[in-house]
RNA sequence: GGCGGGGUAGCUCAGUUGGUGAGAGCGCAGGAUUCAUAACCCUGAGGUCGGCGGUUCAAAUCCGCCCCCCGCUACCA
């Protein structure tokens, strides 16, 4: 079987993510990653921060930290997140870290080896006072059209009409206000991607499978022709334009594009796995190093897709080195807070870290995931929020195993029951969720989120339809070995439900195996068939009934939460 | 402005190679049940499928025009 590369859009490093950051990418991901490995695919799941760029620098400076100070601790804060969210990294690297510097200079050398890369000379807005070029952003000033007097140097917020830095009237920087900017003259090396138009036309071609929204985005960048991109910036921290040591002359003040050296972090990354565990980074990404038998899966926002279906593939492509390329992709539409963009300064939203406060991962996990934006944006409110966990996570899933489990201690004590055997219940149960679980395999398979778990929820729902038909608290008072072998079928139910969630809850699947002792690992390795399933506990096997699964949440509780993080 | 995505029950969303009475979950109403977290299970009500026009025996689905929301537009990342 092949083996499964998985890459998760790099995090940007300035401050802790948010909900929709994570459903973005980093989650679907994760759960896609923990499917793999259950079907037993050798998996290998990278991720990382995203830490140079002109952002970086200036929050840095407004907490008034060395950038890479801050950068390490805002590192180590996601970090820890990202564990506390149980996303499971195999590595979850830094683009600030060496593997990434020499690859990214590697590259920028064979490139021009190769005549992709050439010298340009830019003017460029100067701030004296802040002494820095200024990104279009963070220019602003007087829109010549509209008049509005905060419009940016690429677009005015006011009337919308696309801008350039020198059009806008009495410009100042937006970092200190100052109006004593200039132009300057700057020189970039340029990515020449015209020439490799028709290189990236035809690998783009070449990818049936990709989803609409993915492949549209990616022909409007091919459909327009590619341009040439400067792939270095006038700022300090960064990948310095240097190759073996040597700064190139000219470039001594200068940096690689943010852009460029980020998803160069991915195969990084995968180097700093390497040196952590041991294991070959090539056989992964050079395909003359056995790489071939990858099928290298990225998930993304949809605002990342034509970096990483254009610009990388130029990149990796350009080299002419046998670099493993994209193969499936799997892009989001945006979460937002209640129809509103989240934002860190006007604290709207929820970033995980305060999730995490509020409520166990899974609780989220499970929403987000069940609740995708998958094809199109999707609002994110605490009144859904709380429906969906107590609906589907109590009243289906966790009540399930606490009434199953209740029932079997006070009636047949803590040891799954022996006497019975299976009859016409049991067979159609097993139809049922054979199917269902086709279904929801597939789904998982093609990475259609939302579909998968409305299958996964149905299987939840086929173990309740199946108590109330079987009824063993009616069954009992005339036939005790038939509601013991309803019992027993219910409580391999549990196992089975387990295995099938923990892509997406995995920490409640522990829970779920730890009921009866069981190791994880094993007992979570994708089911072949339902029948197989429902004979696991033969009977004889010891259980402890478990805590309530989910606790509901309350309506005051979402009123509460409403004021903390401001919804609307 | 250009391009892309979206507009389907009160809410969140499925549903197009055009075709049996337009679906799911939540919410709501009724019923059944008592093992269980006032939970589960069953039944039901509820929609001029954004608007107008066209093609067709037949349109949520195809074509044209229009309205609204979101994103991108290559120096934010």
């Amino acid at each position: 079987m092949a083996r499964v590369l998985i890459t998760s859009a790099l995090p940007y490093i300035n401050g802790i993510k948010h909900l929709g950051n994570l459903v973005g990418s980093m989650l679907p991901a994760d759960v896609y990653a923990r499917f793999k490995r259950q079907q037993g695919q050798e998996t290998l799941f990278i991720c990382a921060t995203d830490e140079h760029g002109t952002p970086a620098e200036l929050a840095a400076r407004a907490a008034g930290q060395d950038v890479a100070d801050y950068c390490r601790e805002q590192y180590e804060i996601q970090k820890k997140a990202g564990d506390a969210f149980g996303l499971s990294f195999d590595h979850f690297g830094r683009s600030s870290n060496p593997p990434n510097h020499r690859l990214t200079q590697h590259f920028a050398h064979v490139l021009e080896e190769k005549g992709l890369i050439e010298e340009r000379t830019d003017r460029q807005v100067y701030s004296v006072d802040d002494e820095r070029f200024l990104p279009d952003r963070y220019v602003e000033g007087t829109c010549p059209h509209c008049g509005y007097e905060k419009a940016r140097g690429d677009q005015c917020d006011s009337c919308g009409r696309l801008l350039d830095p020198v059009d806008l009237i009495d410009p100042y920087s937006a970092i200190s206000g100052s109006k004593n900017v200039e132009m300057r003259e700057t020189k970039h090396l340029y990515l020449l991607q015209e020439q490799m138009q028709d290189r990236i036309a035809q690998w783009v071609a070449s990818k049936k499978d990709w989803p609409q929204l993915t492949k549209s985005i990616a022909q409007k960048w091919l459909k327009e022709g590619l341009r040439d991109r400067s792939i270095t910036r006038d700022l300090k921290w960064g990948i310095p334009v240097a190759y073996e040591g040597e700064l190139r002359p000219g470039f001594e003040n200068k940096v690689f594009y943010v852009w460029f050296d980020a998803p160069i972090e991915y195969i990084a990354a995968t180097e700093e796995w390497s040196e952590k565990s041991g294991e070959d980074w090539q056989r992964w990404w050079r395909t003359d190093k056995g790489a071939d038998d990858v099928k290298y899966v990225e998930f993304m926002g949809k605002d990342n897709v034509a970096f990483h279906t254009v610009s990388f593939p130029a990149t990796l492509l350009g080299s002419e080195e046998p670099w493993k390329t994209v193969d499936a992709l799997k892009s989001l539409n945006w979460l937002t807070w209640y129809g509103g963009k989240f934002s860190t300064s006007q604290n709207r939203g929820i970033f995980m870290d305060q999730a995490l406060e509020l409520l166990p991962a899974d609780y989220w996990r499970w929403h987000l995931m069940a609740n995708a934006p998958e094809s199109d944006d999707a609002s994110f409110t605490l009144e859904h929020f709380a429906s969906v966990v107590n609906k589907d996570l109590a009243d289906v899933l966790g009540n399930f195993v606490n009434r199953i489990t209740r029932f079997c201690k006070a009636r047949f004590g803590e040891e799954v029951p022996s006497e019975g055997s299976y009859g016409e219940a049991e067979a159609a149960l097993e139809k049922e969720l054979d199917a269902k679980i086709k279904s929801y395999t597939h789904n998982l398979e093609v990475m259609e989120f939302r579909k998968a778990f409305v299958d996964l929820r149905g299987i939840w729902v086929a173990g309740n339809e199946y108590l109330q038909v079987a009824a063993p608290w009616t069954a009992i008072k005339e036939d005790r070995e038939k509601a013991a072998a309803s019992v027993r079928c219910a409580l391999n139910l549990i196992v089975l439900f387990a295995a099938l969630s923990r892509p997406v809850i995995p920490f409640t699947a522990d829970k779920m195996f730890a009921i009866f002792g069981l190791d994880p690992e094993e007992a979570s390795r994708w089911p072949a068939s339902a029948g197989e399933a429902l004979s696991r506990f033969k009977g004889g096997e010891s259980f402890t009934p478990p805590d309530v699964l989910f606790a509901k949440i309350e309506e005051d509780q979402v009123a509460a939460w409403r004021e903390q993080f401001g919804a609307e």
